[in-house]
DNA sequence: TTCATACATAGTGAAATAACTATATATAAA
DNA sequence: TTTATATATAGTTATTTCACTATGTATGAA
């Protein structure tokens, strides 16, 4: 029950759930998301870490940067289930689409180092 | 988004996550869910608003008792999914297994009435 | 009509949440 | 070592949430 909330919980907010979609594109790290999310990265930061927390994300170091991927769900039958389903699932969500457009164009060479 | 958010949001709590489990083997209506849950009935009447809401639940008037069911999910295909799943996951959570053992001897013959 | 019962709504308070700013940490370059 | 950069954590505030009590509403019985 625990771990259903949590995963619950996890995808309860807009742009946990964009980031998600985000990375079912392609991996990410925290400036590109904050760059594609416009928010401080504290927060960005911080849902990544309540996403990870639920098993629905990991990350590897690189460098300075930190690269976010969706897992396989592993860690739960309703962590693969969500994200299965997250696979296809607001794929025509304006506010996704709208990132998916931005996408392309974004680069941790040109979007940090400021 | 905002539909699948407020399904997830629906699907954060606890209680009514129980709610839908229970449910899901049989209607019932509030004060005998209040009774298995062991909760007020407004704050019963609060969550089933918040089901009802994400398009999970619906119910039905029978005189001085409002019946509440699991609805087949046709308001989203969020709610169809999730409601599926729904009907084998937890099976095996203790709180479930608990509420659905408490769940032959609950009428609301003997329980209202008070 | 009057009363009781089942449920809904309003209002309140404590706790959780999501955003921010400020600061700490870790890594790479100079 | 010193400096800069990417990210994490701490702390703050506004909002939301979840529980409660008190009260309103609707239905059925007397």
């Amino acid at each position: 029950m625990k771990q259903f909330v949590k995963i619950m919980k996890a995808l309860s907010d807009p742009n946990r759930v964009k980031i998600v979609k985000l990375l079912q594109r392609r991996s990410l790290c925290v400036c590109e998301i904050q760059s594609l999310l416009g928010v401080s990265q504290p927060t960005v930061s911080n849902h990544l870490k309540v996403l990870e927390e639920a098993g629905l994300l990991a990350y590897q170091k690189d460098g300075l940067w930190v690269n976010y991927f969706v897992t396989n769900g592993e860690s739960s039958p309703y962590a693969a289930a969500l994200l299965g389903n997250l696979r296809h699932w607001l794929d025509d969500d304006p506010e996704v689409t709208r990132l998916y457009g931005h996408l392309p164009g974004i680069s941790r060479d040109r979007i940090c180092k400021k």
